[in-house]
DNA sequence: TAGAAACCCTTGAGTGACTACAGAGTCAAG
DNA sequence: CTTGACTCTGTAGTCACTCAAGGGTTTCTA
């Protein structure tokens, strides 16, 4: 199949499976007379995979690992259990992160309650106060906001079955 | 004062002011006859309220619009509000994708309670069946890894007090 | 007063995980 | 034989910074 029927089936778009190629995660693939990828079923499960874990904000290094578990059956799989533990570690601790964020502009939220001159704003007013100190922690979970660039991996995993 | 002392009191990076600045976020300050970036207490103002906004996770854009209403102390708030629960928002929306991520991680490691081979880990099983089509939502807030560079942001305010 | 240390300058590249585009080539259907 | 859908390579852009090279300036100290 070409590199349009593995998009489709894995929920992916082509850009990024020419870039996982060039980034080592997906095998370079057999070439057609006129150039053009071909692939098999194993590029499907592989990539499927990949985007299995991504859907699970794993990151390519994760990834990287739990496929060459995927490819070595007879190794013992301790490393990837400590993987997952790691990883979900990653993801509670931002959750706890994300719970403080919240708490605290809901606070500033209730500063002004209804609309006025931003000159008595209580919103910009709290901003311009000093920070509480809160516990920064050093997770490795990342900001709140999805730009366009993310989006796809949502989108592409509508739909898709493997 | 210089642009080390500003970033000291505002618990900020050098580097990163001199980003603001090309971004258009920190004005273009005067500079002294070594060409040195000479600052004053208004911009110490300015930059600890966009940290402090940082701390909260906004973006760039939504604190230029922020900072907007403070230089147009006569203009109605509500905009300011609506940044703010918007905002809320998006954070309430990465909270809930969290939570469907660690219900499915959580799962997911229960499949494989001690090591084994990595051909009959529960986990790499998992891995490789379809995905639940969980409801994916389209909020902006990002993933779940944090790095190197976003650290600072932890760094940079601990012990900041404008 | 010399010289070292600490600070500052600009420019350019790197981060992660992609997306988007330009400009070209290939292929199947009508 | 043309149209249109698909594919190719290569490059640049996203976000919010960080880092490093290779210089200049200021300040402290011997
Ligand atoms: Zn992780
Ligand atoms: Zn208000
Ligand atoms: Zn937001
Ligand atoms: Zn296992």
């Amino acid at each position: 199949m070409k590199i349009g029927e593995l998009a489709r089936l894995a929920g992916t778009n082509v850009e990024t499976i020419r870039y996982y190629e060039r980034d080592g995660l997906l095998p370079v693939p057999a070439r057609s007379e006129g150039n053009y990828r071909i692939y098999g079923e194993t590029h499907v499960q592989r990539l499927s995979f990949i985007r299995r874990c991504r859907s699970l904000d794993m990151t390519l290094d994760e990834i990287r690992v739990l496929l060459h578990f995927k490819e070595s059956p007879q190794e013992n799989c301790a490393d990837v259990n400590r993987l997952l533990d790691r990883h979900i570690g990653h993801v509670a601790q931002r959750m706890q992160e994300l719970q403080e964020l919240e708490r605290q502009l809901k606070d500033l939220r209730e500063r002004c309650g209804e609309a006025r001159e931003a000159a008595h704003c209580g919103i910009l007013d709290g901003l311009s106060q000093a920070i509480v100190p809160g516990g920064e922690t050093a997770s490795h979970v990342q900001g709140t906001h999805r730009h366009a660039a993310n989006r796809s991996l949502a989108k592409g995993n509508q739909g898709n079955q493997v």
